[in-house]
DNA sequence: GGCGGCTAATGTACGCTGTACATCAATGGC
DNA sequence: GCCATTGATGTACAGCGTACATTAGCCGCC
């Protein structure tokens, strides 16, 4: 016998092992994560998380955060737009990555460290570009919030696949094409909707732009 | 005696007085949305509500669509990219004006009735400016993408005012200057993030963009 | 006019959530 | 070897969505 329950080591439950394991946890789903199954995760018992976060929100701070840490920067070239796609599209990547994350993150846009980095990241090639700093600070806030809305567009099919989305055409085919005649005869394109096609197209026009006002600007 | 509570009238709960109370409670924050708060505004008891929406997901996605059916498109003139630009900031006006919204419509971009009239009116735009019908749909992507990110940086703060990006940019000015000297050094600019002057440049650059590709394709 | 039947409003209850608060036990300093 | 510190535990509570059983108001029918 003797058998009895031992209790967790005193010194096993850090904030590390914690996020690890809430990370895998949220990857079931953001909604799947809760205190308790974080806790049973580690066989340790709810409370024990709160010795380390003082509280639900404070955990998923940390945990956004250690996710977008993650970002990593392309190789500078010598072409500033081009930096900046390639900026872009790894940070969509990243955010397509962490589909769970993306609402959490977007519902609390918390200046964390590494939400911070990433700006600052921006930031360099865009004054590098010769914008002024208030229109860097403009553009890079388009370039999020680009991809920040173009991320739920895509999570949320990536989230639940066969979901009420699962067959967008073939539901606004069905539209009435009196009242919806544009939307019926694009419904062959929605269905491809989120695509990297289309994104590269409005992440192309944004560029596009930026591109010749920074030239008109250096004249 | 006999002022025993009387219960409601048969008829007196309906889809829309109930969407109503639902609204009023969830103007006070999303979160604060629960089926006991809005019964407890109809002095109902909360299991009266599912005898008009089978679930709480479907009473919100009916409260969404209400408050996106609220659009209403600025008139047409005879330049389609500032029809553009006043339609995109119809679009972002009535994100600000319902900033409770924002978070649930990102994360459960619903092809309600509403969104696709939205679309419609979108595509119409676009394609007067003779775009194909997949950069139409593209375009018309990127433009709900920017308001949609837009819309949570504004809405972040004002749902929560004095809240922890109260003052963003004494935050930033504290952060050591040798890791994030573009971001001290864009301090003041970040105070003003997410206002209309930014907004206005970073939509401006997409639109200049797409002019451009629009009058490259009809050459 | 009385009377069923349909259905909307109600009541009760269950499992889940975050977390306040009290308790217990392992560990580092003396 | 003892004690204070502190992290792991246990219990408990209010609030959530909602399944299921019950009650009561209204309608058409005789």
């Amino acid at each position: 016998m003797a058998v009895k329950r031992t209790r967790r080591p005193r010194g096993s439950l850090t904030p590390d092992v914690i996020l690890e394991a809430a990370e895998a946890v949220a990857e079931q789903g953001f909604e799947a994560l809760s205190m308790r199954a974080v806790a049973a995760r580690l066989e340790a018992v709810p409370m024990a998380l709160y010795n380390h976060f003082a509280t639900k929100e404070q955990l998923v701070a940390a945990l956004l955060d250690r996710v977008l840490f993650r970002f990593e920067p392309p190789p500078a070239t010598d072409d500033w737009i081009e930096d900046l796609r390639a900026f872009a599209n790894a940070h969509r990547r990243l955010l397509a990555a962490h589909a769970w994350a993306v609402a959490p993150i977007f519902t609390n846009p918390s200046p964390g460290l590494a939400s911070v980095r990433i700006g600052e990241l921006a930031l360099a090639i865009l004054v590098r570009g010769g914008l002024s700093n208030a229109d860097a600070v403009a553009a890079f806030s388009g370039m999020l919030a680009l991809n920040y809305g173009w991320a739920s567009f895509t999570a949320a099919r990536d989230l639940d696949p066969g979901g009420p989305s699962h067959d967008v055409a073939a539901m606004l085919r069905a539209l009435p094409a009196e009242a919806f005649p544009l939307t019926v005869a694009t419904a062959d394109a929605w269905g491809t909707y989120g695509s990297d096609r289309d994104y590269a197209f409005a992440l192309g026009r944004f560029l596009d732009g930026l591109r010749a006002a920074a030239s008109d600007a250096t004249i």
